[in-house]
DNA sequence: TAAACTGTTGAAAGTCATTTTCAATATTTA
DNA sequence: TAAATATTGAAAATGACTTTCAACAGTTTA
């Protein structure tokens, strides 16, 4: 569960170890999933992705791509714990990419403009594997969202 | 921010407390609103309710109240802070009376069958708190939800 | 108290992210 | 290569939630 500071991070790379990964549970490689991946590989900076963020970047670079496929995929991933699923915004799901393609942070959120903020703090990490050995759960996955106004909005509103 | 232990929870009272809260603001206390405060007043223990739940209960119980209502009043009262939406599920919200009217505390899932465990830890919301103002945002509400698989579900995998 | 004003309700229609259906296509297996 | 199985795109379906609107209720004013 503890982080190693400064270690660089694995990067996931869009041949065979995905292969591999999804082959073990019966999916296959197309080349639709491996975009998908590349594109979170790629984009480092803006890095919370809806579907339909995702499936517009796609579609820009000239790929041939369906929201349905976007969308399966997506779980496809999830379930293979290479994407974390997010809550940051209220009407629809963000997707990143999972530890240890990442390093294990939490989130800020701006409730007006969106805006999102990220910070590691290792010791909620470790109160949440506390909690869940003590309860006999096996841990899938644990977030820690703090919803509040920026302080951009909160000028905006004070004028 | 703290919160002192072993103190007894203001109890909210569906009475004038409640018309004042909601006057403030220019809303009305209706008699719907005022049962589904009542009914996450006494119902104590399953306490983390989604939209048709309430309306399911309270139309059980005899009450004439629409699933409409219920979302508007729902809205109303986060809003003014008398309730908390949890992303417990995948794909519906949950609501339960927000602090200080019950303790602030965080969540346990069963992504399997859905069960939830409260627990309560301090530092977690500490941490929240000097994120939040170490970036100057205003602090509207934190979750940290875990999500797991409970032992019974372990079980019933395993056989 | 009554009229005027404003907020609220229920029913039904609408919205929109996400899921599913299904026939065509791609990948894997034999 | 052919059979078997997974995946895709397009369109229809789903379902939680929101909005519309006319009737109704609480509040204010005179
Ligand atoms: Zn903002
Ligand atoms: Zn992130
Ligand atoms: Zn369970
Ligand atoms: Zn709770």
């Amino acid at each position: 569960m503890m982080t190693e500071p400064n270690q660089p991070l694995p990067r996931i790379n869009s041949g065979s170890d995905l292969k591999t990964v999804l082959n073990k549970e019966g999916f296959r490689l197309t080349s639709q999933r491996q975009k998908i991946l590349e594109l979170f590989r790629d984009v480092a900076l803006d890095h919370h992705l809806s579907a339909e963020e995702i499936h517009h970047q796609l579609v820009e670079q000239g790929e041939k791509i369906s929201i349905s496929t976007i969308y399966r995929a997506l779980h496809v991933m999830v379930g293979l714990g290479l994407l974390q699923e997010l809550e940051l915004a209220e009407d629809r799901k963000y997707y990143e990419l999972s530890t240890p393609f990442t390093s294990h942070h939490h989130h800020l959120v701006c409730v007006q403009c969106g805006a999102v903020q990220e910070f590691e703090e290792v010791s909620i990490s470790d109160v949440g594997a506390g909690e869940t050995q003590t309860r006999g759960f096996v841990l899938l996955n644990s977030q820690f969202t703090i919803y509040g106004v920026c302080p951009r909005c909160q000028n905006r509103l004070g004028s």
